[in-house]
DNA sequence: AACGCGGGGCT
DNA sequence: AGCCCAGCGTT
């Protein structure tokens, strides 16, 4: 059984599968690695023009252990999990220091680099250097859950432990780097979480969730999500030219990036009640301004919380020290990294000073 | 072992 | 609205 699964799915690889990327069959360990990184948890269609960006502008680990963090971030803007850049950069920096330059080629060693999980590691092992190590990636727990007919959860412990193994026992000797490809492959094309391609599929006759009647319910998970609200008020205060912002620093979303002054209340606020409350005193003090307008509420859906923003923007004559902030021209708000509901707020220019 | 972290596409 | 995506680091 084994061996048919994973004889069906190199035979898969090389005659129906047409999935491409830019980085498929890519050798160079330094882009095999910059396309995983940006993949974590993204999709290939979103992650594409991110990898080609990156490529352009840092064609070598070198370039990119010396670029500035915030032109770094910038790139980054918009594909979230800003974490991952953090800790890319400092990989970077580990390997022209470390490494000399050369990108480490053994499984362990590649897998003590910021940023490099038990997947990214099997698949640069496997990928750039041949190493037998199975990946272990959303898809191979769905395709493997499927076919042997396997509902330990996912996302506990003994879950993947059990899956690891099994992966592991599956992969081809000397084939890793194309049986992972194929195995990845297939279950985006292939072994699709909602509507797979049960009738099409060259692995069906012995699929036993698929007997069984049981893909839709397989992988199982147990964790459920708990989505909470937040509401976000953002001062837009400009003095002449310059514009208040700061970099997030707290444990929290879009840590690194960067936005204006911020007043988060538990609920809903009218603008006049905000101007009224502890919170708005407490940053403008006696500050004489004027209120110039009022955005409309930009929502924005994150995987854990909805976020509900709204831009009040606020001008003074006379330069104020804010907190905890910095006055920059707004002429260089584009050198800076935004989250997403900010970057929305900025392009809608009809209803700013911008 | 459990939790937090973005943004986008699809149903 | 809910689920998932070439997962990882922190607590």
């Amino acid at each position: 059984m084994k061996q048919f699964f994973t004889n069906a799915l190199l035979d898969w690889n090389n005659n129906e599968n047409t999935r491409s990327m830019p980085w498929k069959g890519e050798k160079d360990p330094y882009r095999i690695w910059l396309s995983e990184i940006i993949l974590q948890q993204t999709r290939v269609e979103q992650g594409w023009a991110y990898y080609e960006k990156f490529i352009l502008n840092y064609p070598t680990v070198q370039d990119l252990a010396a670029a500035p963090e915030e032109a770094v971030f910038r790139l980054w803007q918009g594909l979230g999990y800003y974490a991952r850049c953090k800790n890319m950069l400092a990989a970077a920096k580990q390997i022209v220091s470390q490494y000399h330059g050369h990108f480490p080629n053994t499984h362990d060693s590649i897998l003590s680099l910021k940023g490099i999980g038990p997947y990214t590691a099997a698949a640069i092992a496997s990928f750039a250097f041949n190493l037998p190590h199975a990946v272990l990636d959303g898809n191979v727990f769905r395709v493997l859950s499927r076919f042997f007919d396997i509902d330990t959860p996912i996302d506990s412990t003994a879950g993947k432990k059990q899956f690891a193994q099994l992966a592991q026992e599956l992969l081809p000797h000397g084939l890793s780097a194309s049986y992972n490809q194929s195995i990845m492959d297939f279950g985006a094309v292939v072994c699709k979480p909602q509507q797979p391609a049960c009738n099409t599929c060259p692995l069906a006759k012995k699929c036993k969730g698929y007997q069984q009647g049981l893909t839709a319910l397989l992988p199982v998970k147990t964790k459920k999500l708990v989505i909470k609200k937040r509401y976000f008020y953002y001062l837009v205060l400009q003095h002449k030219d310059n514009v208040y912002i700061r970099k997030r620093t707290e444990n929290d979303i879009w840590q690194n990036l960067h936005e204006f002054i911020l007043i988060e209340t538990s609920g809903p606020e009218d603008p006049a009640t905000l101007q009224s409350s502890a919170a708005f005193k407490a940053i403008m003090g006696d500050i004489r301004y004027n209120m110039d307008a009022a955005s409309a509420t930009f929502k924005q859906q994150l995987t854990h919380q909805t976020i509900h923003s709204q831009f009040l923007l606020l001008s003074v004559s006379k330069k104020p020290e804010i907190q905890g902030y910095t006055a920059v021209p707004r002429n260089q708000l584009d050198s800076y990294a935004f989250p997403k509901t900010i970057t929305d707020f900025l392009k809608n220019r009809e209803l700013t000073l911008f």
